[in-house]
RNA sequence: CGGGGCGUGGCGCAGUCCGGUUAGCGCGCUUGAUUUGGGUUCAAGAGGUCGGUGGUUCAAAUCCACUCGCCCCGACCA
């Protein structure tokens, strides 16, 4: 019957298709009206919504052919890369040296440490044929490197004179996840690892925190995301280790992300792998080997730490355009002029060693504003005709939306402003993601407690260490233990569930 | 892997219940004008084997089966 009408209201004439036609057109307006205002979901309506189409519209990443997989788009891996050369570089200062190894890891070397191979072979990829021939022995597309590093080592390490060996590699893994999500849980991911090996448990231990100390730097200084170390509960623990150590993040919904790992492997992999050096005794010793790493999965911390509704917000250091250059004019007249300084400006800041970009697009500003706050782009330069007349510009900074961020400067002095701005947006969204972080987490001391905090936010429990305890509480609240933070009060308190006397308190959150 | 939702030009959707002419709309894209200090406006265009396979039918975007993918919620993880 309703088909039938439709079908009448399009073809004829009168009073029904009049009407058909009129509340189509209404509805045509309010379409327009949502997808030119809304190509990004607000963040308060559906955050994985809005996660992903601020991955889409920033141009970050896109779907690969493969389930699971990202391709990542010059802007996001621009990013990755920006991220990764900071880290290099504090790698390189706490000396560590590059290197590589396979992809291509023997079946046997994983199942030669226990925990190990139990923790990894659920998502292991394994490659059966080669050259059209069934291998004599599977190849696993490498889920980590413990193993293939560990097998070198041995080789390597012959007297404590070789020790210790501090090497990292970037590199990219495979695992395969039932359930992913751009840059936070992708099939295969980017990262890197490092691996080193020591002579006594205490220089390993520094290492172990020393990397994690590294990753906790890297995050505030460089993407401006507050992390807080400490140390993973037994069932937390990586398969293989005998200790975890952690940085949490609170990203904008109030859930927790695992930003990095550093792993104490004890002697388990030199163990595994015959990992031994002649010590000055004489005598043969095993090493005392760590691993730590850290993702892309950072990325998917920087947009969900600092992002809006307008799109990204980049930590200067690390973003790919930190100042943009829009120039504003009516007439081809206006045009050359305006350009003129543009230029002249883009000059002065790209000589400051600041990576700008002038934008000569034929669009309008409004639509470059929006475009750029989309990607992130710390600092706006606005150069229009009333500024090459006043020798001035406008200055907008994205970590404070609208006009409140907007400033009107001299161009004398300009590149300075700017330099000076970007250390500020950075503090500022340090700021804002530390207050925001901190107005969230809250100490608690019973188990009632706990579960009404998880519900909007991070508790400091006081617990027992103990994998049924995580368990338990895991099952009824679906918050996690994310860690035992190294910085906390000295004390004793009853654990919320066991009533143990305990000297810690964990920090839990539901968890991506 | 279980529960739910969704696959229709690059993006967002209508049409599917109840099968029937050349499958529409907005954004985006191209061209030309117009505009330009917060997502200009107008005109003319280009662009779709309706996720895939098989079936039912004179006829399938529409019905049936299977399959693939995506999103959300649970079990596992950087």
């Amino acid at each position: 019957m309703h088909a039938l009408a439709c079908k009448r209201c399009r073809q004829g004439s009168g009073p029904m298709g009049d009407r058909y036609w009129q509340q189509y057109a209404h509805q045509s307006q309010i379409d327009k009206q949502k997808s030119k205002m809304a190509k990004i979901t607000p963040r308060s309506k559906d955050f994985s919504e809005w996660y992903l189409d601020v991955i889409r519209e920033a141009d970050m990443a896109d779907y690969a052919p493969v389930r699971g997989c990202i391709v990542v788009k010059p802007y996001g891996w621009s990013l990755y890369e920006n991220m990764r050369d900071f880290l290099d570089r504090r790698f390189k200062e706490t000396g560590h040296s590059n290197a590589a190894f396979p992809l291509f890891i023997p079946m046997s070397f994983l199942q030669k440490e226990a925990q190990h191979v139990k923790g990894f072979s659920p998502e292991l990829a394994v490659v059966t044929i080669g050259g059209g021939e069934t291998l004599e022995e599977p190849l696993a597309v490498r889920p980590t490197s413990e193993t293939i590093i560990g097998s070198m080592y041995a080789q390597w390490v012959k007297s404590y004179r070789d020790l210790p060996v501090l090497i990292n590699t970037w590199n990219s893994v495979v695992r395969w996840e039932k359930r992913t999500k751009p840059f936070l849980r992708t099939m295969e991911f980017y990262w890197q690892e490092g691996h080193t090996a020591h002579a006594t448990h205490d220089e390993a231990m520094e290492e172990v925190l020393r990397m994690l100390g590294v990753y906790a730097d890297h995050a505030s200084e460089e993407c401006a995301i507050p992390v807080i170390q400490g140390r993973k509960s037994i069932s937390e623990r990586f398969a293989g280790a005998d200790n975890t150590f952690s940085i949490e993040a609170m990203m904008g919904d109030k859930k927790a992300l695992q930003a990095g790992t550093s792993h104490d492997l004890g002697q388990n992999f030199a163990r595994a792998f015959e990992i031994k050096y002649l010590d000055r005794d004489n005598t043969e010793k095993l090493c005392w080997t760590t691993s730590w790493g850290m993702s892309w999965r950072m990325l998917g911390a920087v947009i969900m730490t600092h992002g809006d509704d307008q799109g990204l917000r980049l930590p200067p250091k690390i973003a790919p355009v930190q100042v943009v250059i829009v120039p504003i004019y009516k007439n081809d007249t206006e045009k050359s002029s305006v350009f003129e300084t543009a230029e002249r400006i883009y000059k002065e800041i790209k000589a400051a060693g600041l990576r700008v970009k002038l934008d000569d697009r034929e669009e309008t500003p409004g639509f470059k504003f929006n475009d750029w706050e989309m990607r992130g782009v710390p600092v706006r330069v606005e150069i229009g005709p009333k500024d090459v007349a006043n020798r001035a510009a406008a200055l907008a900074r994205r970590d404070i939306p609208g006009k409140a961020g907007k400033s009107f400067v001299p161009q004398d002095g300009l590149v300075q402003r700017v330099q000076v701005l970007l250390v500020e947006v950075h503090n500022s969204l340090l700021q804002q993601a530390t207050a925001f972080r901190d107005a969230n987490i809250h100490e608690v001391n019973t188990y009632e407690e706990l579960k009404e905090v998880v519900e909007d936010g991070f508790a400091l429990a006081p617990v027992a260490d103990d994998p049924e305890v995580d368990a338990k509480i895991k099952e009824e609240t679906r918050a996690t233990n994310r860690n035992f933070p190294t910085q906390q009060a000295a004390g004793e308190w009853k654990c919320i569930i066991t009533g143990k006397p305990v000297r810690e308190r964990a920090l839990f959150g539901k968890a991506y």
